[in-house]
DNA sequence: TAATTTTAAACAAACGTTTAATTAAATTTA
DNA sequence: TAAATTTAATTAAACGTTTGTTTAAAATTA
């Protein structure tokens, strides 16, 4: 058995990680039984016991395993000097939005554990994360108020929120646009690529809007 | 035993209701049990098959007790010529934000079930009611836009996605927030009332600066 | 051979629901 | 009004399943 926090999981243990992560999605942590995901993995039961402990840490491992890879990007813009702040910014909103609709899964188990109030070790794994995204946001932010590019008085977070929160609307309520605009022609891939451009378009002139000194 | 549609419930109905919003949205769906109402609210295991006829028909009459009462306030607005459509979509954004603060339970347990994928019997009752309030802000919006005081090719679905999508996450995330920002030796009381006027502060100034005609 | 992986079976605990008996309330009858 | 009857509400106990986890043996790999 190893330990949830490593990152070096093997074949075996990825699968039944994506496998988990998916079925978590889809019928939410409690509603998926251990049984649910062994045989949808095609592994018996009693290897997630084995690899990971318990289901509670399997939830767990599927957290750092992708908080772990979702972090790095932002890292590389903030420090480019040859980018204007609004261009650090429409940068990060397409990361953004490609992250979350490459995850989609993730980003609604995500939203399943913001949602929920008694999920503690979780919720410590998403607070690193989310504290050091802000501190980046208002490194750019403070850069663009300091050239005169960006409005003052604007508070990170709910910038923050206005990003995250419109897209996992967004995104989660895709059927419901979907039927609403008629749109159930379009294949499945057409509809994921006009939503991320559609998103995409959008929050750029929104933060421009707001953002932008008149 | 009552039909889950049926709206007149009466005193102990209620509070089995009440009870029962208040722990799913605390602890999930799936992850509260029967028993944990039972006890909570204070009357026998039984009475919840008496009353509702099962667990899953009890969250369905949580949403429909819920979304049968939040309906009601956009009506008004609407047709008064009195008011500007600026002023329209402020009074709408205030009164989400009213409602969704009030009852943060129920509205975090809206959340849980846009994140899960199978739900269909509460599905179609969001749906109703989101097609509802959409079409009304679209009649705002194409206002607005006849008189010159808002821009055009404005998504509906996507103002409301930012307006709802921001509202939830905020609450969702506000102990970040509050550890965030040293909040923590303010009351909670205060600490809300805090919460709601930035959040209707920040939602009029994010929609006038994107739909006023510069 | 020794260590690791995989298996089927078993575990007790918890689950949602139903039962049948009892109490309380409402209605009808005298 | 009082008693009798019917309906509704409430209870503790039991139901069969399903739950997450463990076991100890078998198979595989090193």
């Amino acid at each position: 058995m190893q330990e949830a926090k490593t990152i070096d999981y093997n074949e075996k243990q990825v699968q039944i990680i994506e496998t988990a992560e998916r079925l978590f999605a889809a019928k939410g942590f409690e509603g998926t039984s251990v049984r649910d995901i062994a045989q949808e993995a095609g592994i018996n039961i009693a290897m997630i016991s084995y690899y990971f402990g318990s289901k509670e840490k399997l939830i767990e491992a599927i957290f750092a395993y992708r908080i772990s890879y979702t972090r790095l990007t932002i890292l590389n813009v903030i420090n480019d000097e040859a980018m204007s702040p609004t261009e650090k910014l429409e940068r990060i909103i397409d990361s953004y939005i490609d992250k979350m609709m490459k995850n989609q899964c993730f980003y609604r188990l995500m939203a399943q554990e913001r949602s929920i109030l008694e999920v503690q070790n979780i919720s410590e794994l998403i607070y690193d994360s989310k504290a050091r995204n802000m501190e980046m946001v208002k490194k750019i932010l403070q850069e663009g108020q300091k050239k005169g590019e960006f409005r003052k008085n604007i508070d990170v977070a709910l910038l923050m929120a206005t990003m995250i929160g419109t897209s996992n609307h967004f995104t989660s309520s895709q059927a419901f646009y979907r039927r609403y605009n008629n749109l159930k022609d379009m294949s499945d891939e057409d509809f994921q690529k006009y939503l991320k451009k559609k998103l995409g378009t959008y929050l750029k002139t929104l933060f421009k809007s707001l953002l932008t000194v008149q």
